[in-house]
DNA sequence: GGCATTTCTTGACTCGTTCCAGAATGACCG
DNA sequence: CGGTCATTCTGGAACGAGTCAAGAAATGCC
């Protein structure tokens, strides 16, 4: 199966129609993970040539309600958007230029962490942000 | 020693310019944990009267530069802030109203998790954020 | 092929924050 | 205490990221 009939076959199964916008979109998050939506709209146009920049939110907020796409909005940045959903997976952001990377949930579902103190509320997904310096920020002298 | 000494010490011991401004804001941090800059604005001037909202920008970046406030990016929110600081802890934030609310950190210090895989990141912090209903949105159904 | 619903287009708008030139002020020094 | 200098504040503009809304275009079903 073609990666386009692959998205088009995930689209139907999470009930939305198959659109160009849509195909592309999703095609360009897998493309490029935790992109914002300023690169996925790049990636989009050079894909499928001219789409407006609303349609480009509506299908990345369809996307992520349906599950097909996750949201993430890292302290500091523009929301970003990856194609590795469903296994809670935390991030390591860089403080100095920015860059993202997966790290594995050692549980693997929400939420995984215990508060110590829950102040009453039904806790039901803990997220971890690791900050520091990527190994081209670590190694590059700061200027 | 009066609140306001208080902070004026603070300013002082921060090497910071005391102002009436910044005497403001640093109360109106203290009076408001978790505020936003709107909110840190309005108690502000309710203190001491017409600042400009580029000065309570300017004070906040310089307080939290200085480690005298901490501010905070939880997603899908303004940037918030606290005069808690230095201790690491995390945050509990609601999904439907945003309340949030502190958790102290187990081991009172950064980076207190240990990513499972670093990709060569240098970690100096992990932030986590622990999100659900808070006890009142728990309470009340969904609508 | 027609129809109904959904999606996309186009442009405007909002929110939160930063930029900037010049006025005002705090702190230091003599 | 007054003068000076560097810093801070003012007032308005601007930016980035995202949302709103009316109408045109497209998808999918029958």
């Amino acid at each position: 199966m073609s990666t386009e009939a692959r998205y088009d076959r995930m689209l139907r199964d999470a009930a939305l129609r198959v659109t160009r916008p849509r195909r592309a979109v999703l095609a360009a998050v897998h493309a490029h993970p935790h992109a914002d939506a300023e690169t996925v709209m790049t990636a989009v146009r050079r894909d499928v040539g001219a789409v407006s920049h609303q349609a480009v939110y509506d299908v990345l907020r369809a996307l992520t309600d349906a599950g097909l796409v996750r949201r993430i909005q890292p302290p500091g940045s523009p929301a970003r958007y990856e194609s590795r959903v469903g296994d809670n997976h935390h991030h390591l952001v860089c403080r100095s230029c920015g860059a993202i990377a997966d790290v594995d949930c050692a549980v693997g579902e929400a939420p995984c962490l215990t508060a110590a103190e829950h102040h009453g509320f039904e806790i039901d997904e803990a997220e971890v942000v690791y900050r520091g310096l990527c190994p081209r920020c670590a190694a590059a002298p700061v200027s």
